[in-house]
DNA sequence: CTTCCTGCAAAGCATTTGCATCCAT
DNA sequence: ATGGATGCAAATGCTTTGCAGGAAG
């Protein structure tokens, strides 16, 4: 849960080619504070109202597409029309979604490749990729009734 | 493959509680009719230039988010801000979708359900939920190349 | 310098909604 | 008859684009 520095930031972006500018700069690393996804009006919304930043809309959504295209963010689908980015790690994994808070919990170890392969093949199917959303309601959300009530 | 008759349709509808206007018989037979899955845009389109219906567009998005709704139908969320329907089977099963035509496989004989309990149990959360989606290119789209060439 | 980036406002698209009219029960 | 369904058009909301000015290498 370390929050990367300024310094770490920049380099990210320069390793994959991406020009470190302020705005972009602004843009991950209020990605890099969120534990959680965020969509592109959100972190837009955040970013002028918290952090004073003069960034515009149409900017957040070209950085973010940029982003995402580089494989520096992944782009979640969980909600119906409305994109959410999130800083990832850069292995393969899954995500557990709340469905009230959109809290995010990253799944690792996925062991589907073997029979999604297997699969693919018997109905001629190449170059697979997955994708595995596994939505519920956490522990906060529920209100965790049963152990101290409201 | 076996594409059902009107009367089969309309039974289906009433079924599931819902009413079976002259609208909803031709959306749903056009649904029937499609394989794999479409837009909500492609259905209505094919509808008017194919079928010569009037129905409007605001009653075919109202019908399909009513036919989700009563399980009659599934959407699929794997184009990016544009959900597809399909007329699916009632049990629970994943897709298997090709990036280049659409085509869609239905994979049956879910195993997840065990490891993503216990997955989502160690982390607090209930009443989940999951969706698999495979993405591939079949073997009509690659051309085939390796067995009969263009 | 030269190329790429940004801001703003306008445009684009899929989807939803208000409302008068129409149809199934 | 009567409540739900439909059609049309206007409205929404997210996202993209055109273009003139600005910043990075």
């Amino acid at each position: 849960v370390a929050i990367p520095t300024q310094g770490e930031l920049q380099e990210l972006l320069q390793a994959n080619g991406v020009r470190p500018t302020r705005q972009r700069l602004e843009l991950i690393g209020e990605l890099a504070r969120e534990p959680n996804d965020v969509t592109a009006q959100t972190l837009w919304r955040r970013l002028r109202d918290e952090r004073e930043s003069k960034v515009g809309l149409a900017t957040v959504y070209r950085t973010l597409a940029l982003l995402r295209d580089h494989h520096v963010i992944d782009a979640l689908n969980h909600r119906g029309g409305e994109l959410c980015y999130r800083l990832c790690s850069d292995t393969h994994h899954h995500h557990l979604v709340c469905r009230s808070c959109h809290r995010v919990v990253e799944i690792d170890g996925c062991d589907l490749g073997s029979w999604i392969e297997t699969l693919a093949d018997a109905h001629g199917f190449t170059d697979t990729d997955h994708r595995l959303e596994v939505a519920g309601v956490c522990a906060e959300c529920r209100g965790d009734a049963r152990r101290s009530g409201p």
